[in-house]
DNA sequence: TTGTAAGCGTTATCAC
DNA sequence: GTGATAACGCTTACAA
C-alpha cells in the first residue's frame, strides 16, 4: 500500500484519457461523452480519487468556503442560529468555516485573516466589522452578510429580524392585556438586536406614557442570559410600584427571571404578572417556562442568509440588498390572548 | 483601486527582497535578519497581504483545517460539545469546518469527501464511521479522533467519557438513597454512551437484583430529547409497582419527564422519586428543574479531543491512545445527597 | 542570510 | 469531444 493519494493525472492514466479529461469530467457543465466519463469515474472509484480543493481553489481564486462569524456560542439563541446556517451552507454545497470573534479587540483582525482561505463568502452574526474590514473584503471579491448587526451597510447585505417591531408587538401585547406598569428588561451589554427591541417597544408606549395610562421602566441585569434574570428578579419584584407587565429581549433572560420569581410568589401573584420574552427558543415551550414570546425565526432567517450569499455570488454586482424579517407573537401561558 | 489581491511577490517587489524571503519572514522557524523581516512586515502591511491558505495547502499537502463531525445539533449536549471543540481548534490555531451527518445512509460517502480539503484531522463525535473509511483516512495521512463513538479502533485516537462508570455511578447514589424499584430510561435509537451508560447501570444492580433486594427496568422513550421524556412519563408513572428511583441517560430526557410529572404527582410525592440524568447540560441547573446528574465534562473533552489530535500531528506513528474521561456526581435537588 | 527555480494538482485556453 | 499547455501563489531544496 503507497501513502500516494491519488491524482487526476493518475486517473487518467488509468482510464487512458489526457489529464484535463479527467478533470472535465468532475465538472457538470462540461461536455463530454457519456462513455469517457463512466470509464473516468470507474478508474477514480478504484483509486479512491478525490478533488484536491487547493488546487481547485488557487486556480478558481475561491474555495467552497464560507465563513460563519459568531461570537458567545453559550448564548442559546445565537447557538440554534448558527446550527441552522450550518445546515443551510451545507445543503447549499459549500461548507462552514466557522469563527468565534468573543475578543472583541481583535476581530478586525480576526475577520481579516480570514481572507487566506478565498472564501465564497463570510456571514456575521456577532461583532460588528469596521468600514475598513468591508472594503477590504470587497476589494478581495468576497460577499458579506450582516445578520442583526447594523441598519445599513454600504458594503454587504444585510439580513434583520424587524427586532424594532418586535418590540412593538411585545407592548401592543401588554397593553392589549391591560397591563399599567410596564418593564423592559435587557443586558447592561446589549446586542444590536436588543437595542432595536426595546427601542421598538418604549417608541410604541410613547403616547401612552405621555398622557400617563401607562408607566414604563427599562431595567438592566448584568448579562443576557439565565443567570441575569435570575438576579434581576430581585429589583423587578422590590419596586414599589411593582410591575405587572414585563418585556425581557431574551427569553432566557425571561426564563432566569420566573425561576426566580418562583420563589418569592404564589403562582397566582406570579400569573397576574404579564410576561413576555423574545427569540422563542427551545426553552421557551418547556412546560416550567411555558413562554409567550416573539418568536425570531431562525430557520428562515439563516435561509435568508444563505440564499442572499449565493445570490450575490451568482450576480456579484446586483444592488445591495437589505432584508427585513417578520417575528411572531406566540402566545403562551405567561401571557394569555384575549 | 485595483482588484488584484496582493501576493508574496507584490510584497517583494515593494520591499525590495526575493519572493521566497517573503515567504520565509512568515515562517517564524526560517531565519531571517531582523531588519529583512521588518521591511517584509512593513510592505505586507501595506498592501494588505494575506498568505494564500490554498497555495500553501497544495504545497504543504495539509491545510489548517480540522473537520468536526456532529449530527443532530439538536442535542443540546452535542451543541455545547460542538462549541468547545471550536473554541478549542481555534485555540490551538487551527480552524473548525463543521460537517454534519444527521443522514446516516451517506456518512462513508460524506467523510470521504472530506478528503478534498487535505485537513490536518477529523474529529467525530457523531455518527460511526466503517473501517474502510477509517483506513482511507491513515492512507491519506489525516488522523482521526473518535469521540465517544466506540470501546475500540485500530485506525483512530480514541476519547470516551467513561460512559459505564457513569451508569455505575448513578445506581451507587440510587442505592445509597435507599431506592428500591428503579427504571433507567434511554431513547429506542440510543447512541453509543447511552448504551454504555444503561449496561454500566445494570452491571452494577446484578448482585442486587439477583437476591431480590431492588427491582430494574429499563423504559424506551421515542426520542433522546425533552419530548421524549415528557411523553414518557405516563409509561413510567402508571406502572404497577410504581418507581422510587429513575436514571435518565440524558438530561433533557429527565427535564421532560419532570415537567410532564409535575402536572400529575404533588410536590412531595415527586420529591419521594429519586431522579438522575446525565451530562450536566446547562438546562439542569436551572431552578425548574435542579437536577441530579452525572456531568460529563464537556470542556475536559474537547480539550483532551483536540490535544489528541495534535499530538498525533507531531508524532504521526505514535501508538494509537485512548482516553477516558471520568464522570461526576453533581448531587442538586432531584436526588438529594446523603 | 538571501536568491533562483522547481514543483504542488487543478482549471482554462486553445488547438485539433 | 479531447489533448497539450499555461497559469494560480506558495514552500523548499540548492546555490551563492
Amino acid at each position: 500500500m503507497t501513502k500516494h493519494t491519488a491524482t487526476s493525472a493518475d486517473v487518467a492514466a488509468l482510464a487512458g484519457v489526457s489529464q484535463s479529461t479527467v478533470s472535465r469530467s468532475f465538472d457538470s457543465n462540461s461536455r463530454i461523452s457519456v462513455a469517457t466519463r463512466q470509464r473516468v469515474f470507474a478508474a477514480a472509484e478504484q483509486l479512491g480519487y478525490q478533488i484536491n480543493k487547493a488546487a481547485q481553489t488557487m486556480i478558481k481564486k475561491r474555495s467552497d468556503l464560507v465563513g460563519l462569524v459568531t461570537a458567545g456560542l453559550e448564548d442559546p439563541f445565537r447557538s440554534e442560529f448558527l446550527h441552522k446556517l450550518i445546515i443551510e451552507v451545507q445543503n447549499s454545497g459549500l461548507r462552514p468555516m466557522v469563527m468565534d470573534v468573543s475578543n472583541r479587540e481583535t476581530i478586525d483582525e480576526d475577520l481579516h485573516s480570514l481572507m487566506q482561505y478565498q472564501l465564497s463568502g463570510v456571514i456575521i452574526t456577532s461583532g460588528t466589522p469596521s468600514e475598513k474590514i468591508g472594503k477590504a473584503f470587497i476589494k478581495h471579491g468576497t460577499p458579506v452578510v450582516l445578520v442583526n448587526r447594523t441598519e445599513h451597510s454600504d458594503d454587504a447585505d444585510i439580513v434583520n429580524l424587524d427586532n424594532a417591531t418586535a418590540g412593538e408587538m411585545a407592548a401592543k401585547a401588554l397593553i392589549k392585556a391591560g397591563k399599567k406598569q410596564l418593564i423592559v428588561v435587557r443586558a447592561k451589554n446589549p446586542s444590536f438586536s436588543s437595542i432595536m427591541r426595546v427601542k421598538g417597544f418604549l417608541n410604541h408606549l410613547q403616547p401612552y406614557l405621555q398622557n400617563g395610562q401607562i408607566h414604563a421602566n427599562e431595567v438592566f441585569c448584568d448579562t443576557g442570559n439565565y443567570d441575569g434574570g435570575y438576579h434581576v428578579a430581585e429589583q423587578i419584584l422590590n419596586a414599589t410600584n411593582p410591575a405587572d407587565g414585563l418585556f425581557f429581549c431574551m427569553d432566557h433572560i425571561a426564563c432566569g427571571f420566573l425561576d426566580a420569581a418562583k420563589k418569592r410568589l404564589s403562582t397566582s401573584e406570579l400569573m397576574s404578572i404579564g410576561i413576555i420574552g423574545c427569540d422563542d427558543v427551545a426553552l421557551a415551550r418547556y412546560q416550567s417556562y411555558d413562554l409567550t414570546t416573539i418568536r425570531q425565526p431562525a430557520a428562515d432567517m439563516a435561509k435568508a442568509s444563505v440564499q442572499t450569499l449565493l445570490n450575490r455570488l451568482k450576480y456579484p454586482s446586483s444592488a445591495l440588498k437589505k432584508q427585513t424579517i417578520t417575528a411572531e407573537l406566540i402566545y403562551r401561558s405567561t401571557l394569555a390572548a384575549h
